[in-house]
DNA sequence: GGAGCGCTGTATCGTATATTACGTATTTTG
DNA sequence: CAAAATACGTAATATACGATACAGCGCTCC
């Protein structure tokens, strides 16, 4: 049963051609103001033009644009009066695939937030923001891509921040620039990589302080870890998930971030004068 | 201060005249929705005339009826932007700050799920299993570790899977190799990179299939876009949030894995027994 | 490679909408 | 109680909005 008209859309989404699906996309991307606007707005934020728009109202089932917005609007007034039916999903009618994924996706954040607590957030983030000593970032074959996002945030607000790319002997050649002040921040999930393992040991006998963020079952790294970041990876797909690493990254980054603002660094200040 | 109309209205409600304050009760009633209707519908629904409501909003300080309306609007979208604020959060337990950061992130996803349907997601998912041609990723300064992500898992479980690093004019040169046959995968998050729209509009007049990862107000590359995947980034940090887009990525690899296993590819068989 | 079809934009038209002018009713003040 | 000022509605007008006809273009399918 179709009830909105974000439903109907989506519906029909595949059926449309091009210049009706950009006007869909854009109306979905911010449902329902778009459409509550005139057709010629709608029209410009779309990139079509006019004709399309009515076009793809008309295909919506709609005898002209009023009867549309009227429709949009007796939706937005039974949303606004319930604020209740928002926050919750609709079951979703299909018993879809995708729902269980996020479901367990969600779980799987509260959880791995529900066992860290501020304090260890708190001190990882005021280690991070201490800029005595250097910043290097590494992750396995699946969670590089996390030391990149990572890195290249805290890169900006502040000096001295490597990601470790390329081949092993490359960045083992790095160790000599690790000493005791500085940080090595490893992703590590399963299957847990040897190439890693060793680096990190080498890097811990060399007095760097590790931040690890791993699964539940927790890397070997773990052993030499100064702070473990500990996510829950399971979802219903053939892969794990590193959703909630990413959202603790995010976190750290903020965290990071707002220490050096409150910190008065220079930097931060420049930077926010550059936005 | 005052911040909304709402406001503004219970301000100056008392200096009103009859006529008018009936026109500000009916629009605080069900507020914004009466102020979004035409003036002839506003003045029925509060049993005067068209030109009362005029006058009403012209001693609010606005020049016309449609700046009026327009205000309303932005005041609308702001508020549907941030469910969290609507919602009224329960006070988390322990008082702390990852909180807001975690709900935020939560609801960030649930609103980016919302408005992308099965369907959507299908229908990509089987455009990035179809094997007859190949599939290209890449991301802008943030977003480039999501195309990484997604590029290292696709590469597995299939070939002819490339992610687009480096240089522009690096990738550029790749442009060869694309043709009507081939996905091009985007990640584009404000502030949208100049050099990546070029980009995937040469990729589009080539005929290349576009799939764009973005943020809820569009990146121009949308216009170019076969399929748009519009998620949610605002957090209470000074960094926009990738991490429902991550999410999207996440199920979209794993709709992919599915895919091809019902497909009976025989690359997957031969993965399965590797594991 | 050519013919047909479908999609899209430009230009134009009719109409609904916001706006303004004016007359009447109602309240207020001396 | 009278007179003036203020408020309100009716009616006319100009604007801008939605709707439509038509032509150009690209695409698909023989």
């Amino acid at each position: 049963m179709i009830s909105s008209i974000a439903e109907l859309i989506s519906d029909r989404i595949g059926t449309m051609p091009a210049g009706e699906r950009r006007a869909a996309q854009t109306l979905i991307a911010n449902y329902p103001l778009t459409g509550l606007k005139t057709v010629a707005e709608f029209s410009t934020a779309a990139g079509v033009s006019s004709p399309t728009i009515l076009r793809f109202v008309a295909r919506l089932g709609f005898q002209n644009y009023p009867e549309f917005q009227s429709t949009l609007q007796d939706e937005l007034a039974a949303q606004l009066q319930s604020p209740a039916s928002r926050t919750f999903n609709p079951p979703s009618p299909n018993g879809s695939a995708v729902s269980p994924m996020l479901e367990a996706t969600l779980d799987n954040m509260r959880e791995t937030f529900r066992h860290l607590s501020d304090k260890q957030l708190a001190d990882i983030a005021a280690k991070l923001a201490d800029r005595r000593g250097k910043t290097f970032l590494i992750g396995g074959r699946f969670t590089d891509p996390l030391a990149r996002y990572m890195a290249a945030h805290l890169a900006i607000i502040q000096p001295n921040v490597f990601h470790l790319a390329g081949q092993e002997s490359v960045w083992r050649d790095r160790l000599i620039d690790m000493g005791k002040r500085d940080v090595l921040v490893i992703f590590d999930i399963r299957r847990y990589q040897d190439s890693l393992v060793r680096f990190a040991e080498t890097a811990h006998q060399r007095g760097v302080q590790l931040v690890l963020f791993t699964d539940q079952w927790l890397s070997p790294i773990a052993r030499f870890a100064r702070h473990v970041i500990a996510g829950r990876t399971a979802v219903p797909s053939a892969w794990d998930s590193s959703a909630a690493l990413f959202v603790v990254a995010e976190t750290l980054i903020g965290a990071v971030t707002r220490q050096l603002e409150a910190d008065g660094a220079k930097r931060i200040r420049e930077l926010e004068s550059l936005r």
